[in-house]
DNA sequence: AGTAGCACTCGACATCGATGAGTGCCAGCA
DNA sequence: TGCTGGCACTCATCGATGTCGAGTGCTACT
């Protein structure tokens, strides 16, 4: 569909405006990037690639700029390029190697960290059950009808919520019904417990099979509204970019983030998928017009984890695939 | 030290400051305020009181602008006055009212409500131990010698941290351990198990002795990091205030909000001292240079609360107050 | 098809003057 | 002594104006 020579104009804007900041314009181009060929004969091509949706003007006789088309185009040129790693690999690896405390505070130090050295927001989400194997479950009494709904997963990801009952429990009663939904749970994902415990009547005690099924859909609105746990980590970064001196797109970038239902879905999608996923602008939605989102998943003993970074249109892709990359490959490391 | 008509004149100026955002001169504060002096009086008075540091100008000729002093004289007159309620406050009784699904998140849906009610940011911290009766103690093996300790405290509120033994533990030796912490533990706050615990060697049985205080050791030191469990409301908010269009003051109010350990350093003051504490501009370290923070103490059953709104220095400061005391209360209420 | 040249557009930036809010100071008045 | 009116001065803001440079579109030429 594009030329030969379209597509390394495409590529040439796209990467003069990551490294400048700055719309190129077809001198630049024809002087830095496509020596054979005179700025006159890159305007015309620009002018065709601007009705095909790859650039857009600010005003007539301005620079270039990438659409988000432009941006999709080169990044998928560079996955197919072969990737070389970032220097700087051995030192995060060295840094997350030396944080052992359990893995929440293990996300929440790389998030940070992720910020920190790229200048965009670091990401980072698990999840919380879904598909984790269970490891416990536990009720502690609060008073009257109520209990604190305990579930700790595989990887030491603890999950609680508060439950209600029919009728008051007695602390034994919580402990007997805690007792048989463990008998069921142990080492089973919540997806198959859902099912099997919703059928659970079959054993014969109609009093706790009651219990049971309504604490589970107890368990499930919650968990459903929780099924990620996700960490963000230098928000602030964002501020020192050129890309977000204007106040409406910062803003729209926060709403975002304190958001976590928008953000789970994103996730989900990378998860489930399982390979890298690079969103750009216009395909994210409404707050993120004016960002990308980097996600890579990272298989960890069976918990489906997924890092990321969300930094502006124009943000270095190629870097930041690779340290994600790098991190993610230590992060299951240490897992 | 201050005369009746200096303080009234002081008044004044950061009233009318906090009303229009702008400077006010001494003709606006002779017409508005002061109609029995002429804005040369005004005037006079005005640069003694910039010598006595209440006021601070932009440039020679321009009004004048409080400074933290002045806004702390403000504020001490507020504090004396009649406080009266504000219209608003059944509005966000009701809205608390209907929540009620566990202490954490509650207290997230407050923040947010604050933030979005006020426009500043809103703040809420739970002490997560120290003076709260312990419920349950709980280890889950995470395989090898290391642990997951889960404590649950009075109100409903799950402390976990990750722990490690000196050697292999097997899960019925885990079960032991907390079996004993647990009879010493329930019904006590943190402050005095950690003593108790400490000299548990008198019990006899050596090794769980050894093991106790071991644990104990590492509980502790994750405890002092986070002791308050801090949630944070609607930052997204202040971009649109115009005290915060300037992207160098936004950025440390963010990295402040990200830094959970000074949060809760300002939260502990004032659960402590069991009082509505106002700090104001230079009042706070280093970050805050630029805001104000009104903290109110809540009591729930045991549990230190602590409600809070981060905002400018002119920020409305009687409403906040006014909106904080009948939140905090319907809080109280709620739990 | 590719190139060179030329006129045109538009934002960025600096300059200029007018305007208006606000101050400091001084002399006069109760 | 304390208050007031008057006056000169300062400074930010705003709109008009002009210049500069980067970049385009178009046309004619090879």
């Amino acid at each position: 569909m594009l030329t030969e020579r379209q597509l390394e104009i495409v590529l040439a804007v796209v990467y003069e405006y990551i490294r400048s900041g700055e719309p190129a314009g077809s001198r630049t181009i024809s002087k830095k990037y496509l020596r054979g060929c005179s700025p006159a004969t890159i305007r015309n091509e620009m002018s065709d690639l601007e009705e095909l949706g790859f650039f857009s003007q600010l005003h007539m006789s301005s620079g270039r700029l990438p659409t988000s088309r432009a941006y999709r185009v080169y990044v998928d040129s560079i996955m197919q390029r072969k990737r070389q790693d970032v220097s700087e690999a051995d030192i995060l690896k060295g840094d997350i190697r030396s944080q052992k405390v359990g893995i929440e505070s293990l996300l929440s130090h790389v998030t940070q960290l992720l910020g920190r050295v790229t200048n965009y927001v670091g990401v980072a989400a698990v999840s919380s059950l879904e598909n984790t194997e269970i490891q416990k479950v536990n009720f502690i009494p609060l008073g009257g009808s109520t209990a604190l709904l305990l579930i700790v997963l595989k990887g030491g990801l603890v999950h609680h919520t508060n439950v209600s009952f029919p009728c008051d429990m007695r602390p034994d009663t919580l402990d007997e019904l805690a007792r048989r939904i463990n008998s069921v749970a142990l080492g089973r994902p919540w997806s198959q417990v859902r099912t099997i415990l919703h059928d659970y009547v079959v054993e014969g005690l109609e009093h706790y099979s009651e219990l049971c099924r309504s604490t589970i859909a107890q368990m499930d609105t919650s968990l459903r509204e929780h099924n990620y746990r996700v960490f963000i980590g230098g928000a602030k970064n964002i501020l020192s970019l050129p890309d977000f001196q204007d106040i409406a797109k910062l803003q729209a970038v926060l709403s975002l983030l304190e958001e976590e239902k928008a953000l789970a879905d994103m996730v989900e999608k990378c998860a489930v998928s399982g390979t890298m996923s690079v969103t750009i602008g216009e395909e994210n939605q409404e707050e993120l017009r004016e960002c990308s989102m980097v996600l890579v998943p990272a298989v960890t003993s069976g918990q489906r984890t997924v890092l990321g970074l969300l930094g502006p249109l124009r943000m270095d892709y190629e870097r930041s695939i690779s340290i994600l990359e790098s991190v993610a490959e230590s992060l299951e490391e240490s897992l």
